[in-house]
DNA sequence: AACTTTGGCTAATTATATTAGCTTTACGGC
DNA sequence: GCCGTAAAGCTAATATAATTAGCCAAAGTT
């Protein structure tokens, strides 16, 4: 019989998909699975990959590649308030098109692997050029870039979660949400 | 020989217990961790709990019940800033002490769990109630609600998680979050 | 003391990851 | 076109975990 053809980026690329269309995201990837879509049984994956965790590393990996560029598209040429808001945008919108690869991204964070530790250091880094924009004292810049992942952060995986109950309109809470950080991010110029 | 004594809240118990040891948080909380500590043999859980689903929600609820008196216990007394700092500070200290039951709450959000709605939903009303010491519009209340629970649950998360790489002082960066906030949330009065 | 409920047990089933070892495909060099 | 080899697949086997079924003894009740 013919082979399948595989490759350690089609196994990942199969393992991305899965990951958000699972219900359970990532946590409810399994190999059985990634092998069943593959069309091999599911020990042939190891030809191509070390083991379960390595692929949600490389999962991992993928989302943060992703994110990085997409922040860095939206922000070229952009400053300010409006920078602040298009990255925002950029970010809440891939986790709501990817929501098992952004929950990908949370677990992995470990300092495991380094090639998800520069990715992620260069999705900062984005953040950080955004920010800079706000003229803050150089001594208050990681402060800002802390507050804003993690209002950003916290919002998408609210968000994702279900975290919002009430029927009220979660655009303009993201809107809000933006605005507080900027208006709050300037306020510590003055401090 | 003599029963182990055990009880539905004896078996939570020590699931609380093993999710806030276990390197790997809720997920990596087994039935079999449990019933090696409980000294039983692991389908003797069965006549205590539904499941290991079951378990996880359960857990999820004491830290929700967990969470929602200390923070009601950290801002009675207190208004405006000085009560958002409060509850601020009270959230970050939960999660640190319990990072395992902090995070179970995450993915447990699901409708499923009346209880857990309900206190969750009394969660964000201490938030809501603090939150009233701003003086802002009943329609940006729901905003400004979330906007501090995206900003505080993310913060936490990325702390826990290992995501501030930076040896830059952490405490230092939660007092600006909350800075930001304050001075964010009472400039959405004047809009 | 007998009866009943309850908590524990062992045995069995299923799903999954992972390892070992075999086979065959594809392919580079002759 | 043939040959050797490495890669890619397979089946078989092992280990861990959840879960169900059915048994038995301990506690508690009448």
């Amino acid at each position: 019989m013919p082979r399948a053809g595989l490759s350690r980026a089609a196994v990942v690329e199969l393992a991305t998909q899965l990951v958000d269309e699972l219900p359970g995201g990532p946590e409810a990837l399994t190999l059985a699975a990634v092998a069943q879509r593959a069309g091999v049984a599911t020990p042939s994956l190891y030809k191509h990959i070390g083991s379960l965790d390595a692929l949600r590393a490389e999962v991992a990996l993928v989302g943060a590649i992703d994110i990085r560029d997409r922040l860095r598209a939206a922000t070229v040429g952009v400053a300010g308030v409006d920078a602040l808001r298009a990255l925002a945008e950029a970010l809440r919108s891939y986790a709501r098109e990817h929501p098992g690869l952004y929950l990908a991204l949370q677990r992995a964070a470990g300092p495991q692997d380094p090639e998800l530790v520069r990715v992620g250091g260069e999705v900062v880094d984005v953040i950080a050029a955004v920010l800079r924009g706000f003229g803050l004292p150089p001594e208050r810049a990681v402060d800002a870039v802390r507050t804003t992942r993690a209002a950003l952060h916290g919002f998408v995986l609210l968000e994702n979660g279900g975290g919002f109950g009430l029927p009220d309109d979660v655009d303009r809470s993201f809107a809000a949400l933006v605005d507080v950080l900027a208006t709050g991010i300037t306020a510590l110029r003055e401090e």
